[in-house]
DNA sequence: GTGCATCCTCTAGTAGCTAGAGGATCAAGT
DNA sequence: ACTTGATCCTCTAGCTACTAGAGGATGCAC
């Protein structure tokens, strides 16, 4: 039986080693043990675990809803009608914020195509900024944050 | 010429007070006079500019992009080539997060669709999350977070 | 005068990590 | 044996863009 240095866990699952710390922290990863040392000592069972944790924080599933899907992970005898409404509410959260950005786009190729050359003054992208009117469509407060 | 308190220009442009003090922290809003006691004291201009504000916000426009633009708009016979690379950034960011949360909503889709009646073992929305290998196509890592 | 709304400042909390300080220990190469 | 660099430890602070709350001072209407 292999047993992993945080490093090599977070190596296995693809994820940084601060974020595993962190997922012990607030209890999404069991404390493990340790060595003479105080450093953690991993199964080869925790990267599925972790590997799971990641693709649910990939498909947008907040921690709580980790932590909720996790437990049904752990008791397979459960029922999983909360897994599926999980799923759903994530998938509609999805599909809102697909929505939400739609009408960003919409607005935002309108601003880009009026474009201007030349002074700020007589600039399209400040005047559709400064005057709301002009938007053709209903663009509500999305989730901000470039990805950059 | 008219002067409002902070709640006034608060429901003149549909922000939240601290939020209107949060901008000023910040710099986006100047600092405005005070009365006898402290109190703020905007004129009629701030609505304008606020909303300005609250409507580059709502496109998605980072905080730090707002400023770019503010200052551009305060200074309009600089040239708006900056405004209009911001705007362009900014489209292609809210593309990219669409095309992420398409492929989001194409797995979660699969996994509702998949569903399962019955114990959390059998149930495919666990096993989804599991295995990553069932994934039709890739999702990186969208920007999570759900509006509720 | 009484009570509620509004204002002030300051601090802390939200989500989900990420980065850094400061220090100990391990593993590989010479 | 020694050195160097990687890795580990804990703890704290920072990121975004606000939001909420404590604790207290006014203002405004009846």
């Amino acid at each position: 039986m292999s047993s992993l240095t945080i490093g090599k866990l977070a190596k296995a699952a693809d994820v940084k080693v601060p974020t595993i710390r962190f997922y012990e922290q607030i209890g999404l990863l069991p404390e493990p043990d340790r060595t003479d040392n105080d450093r953690r000592v991993y199964q080869e069972a925790t990267v599925r675990r972790l590997a799971f944790i990641k693709h649910a924080r990939q498909l947008g599933f907040p921690i709580e809803a980790v932590r909720s899907l996790l437990d049904l992970s752990d008791h397979p005898e459960q029922t999983c009608d909360s897994a599926n409404a999980l799923a759903e509410e994530q998938l509609a959260s999805v599909e809102h914020k697909i929505a939400q950005l739609e009408a960003l786009r919409t607005e935002l190729k309108r601003m880009v195509a009026a474009g201007c050359k030349g002074a700020a003054a007589d600039c399209q992208v400040i005047e559709s900024l400064a005057n709301h009117d002009l938007c053709q469509h209903d663009h509500g407060a999305p989730e901000p944050r470039r990805s950059h």
